[in-house]
DNA sequence: TTAAATTTAGACTTATTAGTCGAATAATAA
DNA sequence: TTATTATTCGACTAATAAGTCTAAATTTAA
């Protein structure tokens, strides 16, 4: 007997709510916190189903990591490749571009930036699409401060600087007042002020 | 019986090593990953000697940070009492002597900032002074963009940014190549151009 | 319709770990 | 010295949670 093209689409459709129940409840009570059984019931399985999707919960986990950072590749992907020859407005593009995808997934970008630094697994296929984010984003800033587009720092002080401040402003708002993409914008144009266009 | 002077300084001196034993667990294997036994063997004492000096894991959990904002705020008061007209000079002055802080205890100041957001207890004592020194912060900034010293920008803005600008600064550092208190100095100084200065 | 394959549930097993217990040892005041 | 208190240990208990097993229900190709 084989399988329908419909019975794989359901099966898709189950691990999405599998794996968005699991995100709930890891949000909610943390990585050690969330138990299979009650990743299984929110979302509306019983647990052998959930090991009948997922060989483990550190698959389950590795599975939200993963599709979140293919979808947000995919967003950044049109961003990158554009020819642009300012490395500064690529760069705040980037952001931008996250920031946006960070509001419309609320929880699961938190989750992309920082639940790694906790747990270590064996497999760590996204680790892949972090370190190419990485090398692009300290790319643009050498290329940037080499252009005279960004203040004359060592690039590597002003990566960490711009990834911590970019984690507090998209990841350390309040639900209340979530950073809008205008104020992001206007942040970074007013603190990183391209030196050529000062005095 | 009474117990001696040496007697309490002894029982002082253990729970030291036992926190200290307990933050190299939790920082190796993270706050739900660390176990009692671990704990106890680490710090070279049999479990039931923990207990006898902690009633719980979230007790030795709370002790660490206590402690550690106990002793950081000792070392900020100086600077916040200090008078001085310019909000500006205040906040680098802040940040740098977390930074040193920090530089001086690695792991414990991680700790203190970011752990509260993952666990969740009763009793939070060293709620007041975190809650104490954003509202400083956020006064320095606030007087700071009146006086025209910063960028005017929602202070609250700002204060996420900066937050996590030295978040990322100070903790996203590899052991390797540790943050200097110059960076900071530097990239504070080159970054939050005081705007009056320029132009 | 039916037999094979897919999907599901609930009970069960096993491992781990926070916390306890009872007793043994060491220290101290009298 | 000795009775009392402080300190320590290893074994035990109880709870929790990951992962398994058995069998039942459902779906589907023929």
């Amino acid at each position: 007997m084989t399988v329908s093209q419909r019975q794989l689409e359901e099966r898709e459709q189950r691990k999405e709510r599998i794996l968005s129940g699991a995100l709930s409840v890891f949000k909610s009570k943390g990585l050690e916190g969330a138990t299979m059984d009650e990743i299984a019931s929110e979302s509306g399985f019983g647990k052998t189903t959930l090991y009948y999707y997922f060989p483990s919960k550190e698959e389950v986990f590795s599975a939200i990591l993963e599709n979140g950072w293919i979808s947000l590749w995919q967003s950044l992907e049109p961003v990158i490749s554009k020819e642009e020859s300012s490395p500064r407005n690529t760069f705040v593009q980037l952001l931008l571009t996250i920031a946006k995808n960070a509001r419309n997934h609320p929880g699961l970008y938190e989750f992309l930036f920082t639940a790694p630094k906790v747990i270590s697994l064996k497999e760590q296929p996204w680790k892949t699409y972090q370190l190419r984010l990485y090398a692009i984003i300290q790319g643009l800033l050498e290329d940037g401060i080499k252009k005279g587009e960004f203040p004359k720092l060592n690039p590597q002080l002003l990566f960490k600087a711009m990834g911590g401040l970019f984690m507090g402003l998209v990841f350390m708002g309040d639900k209340s007042s979530p950073v809008s993409s205008k104020d992001i914008e206007e942040l970074l144009t007013q603190l990183i002020t391209d030196p050529q266009h000062q005095a």
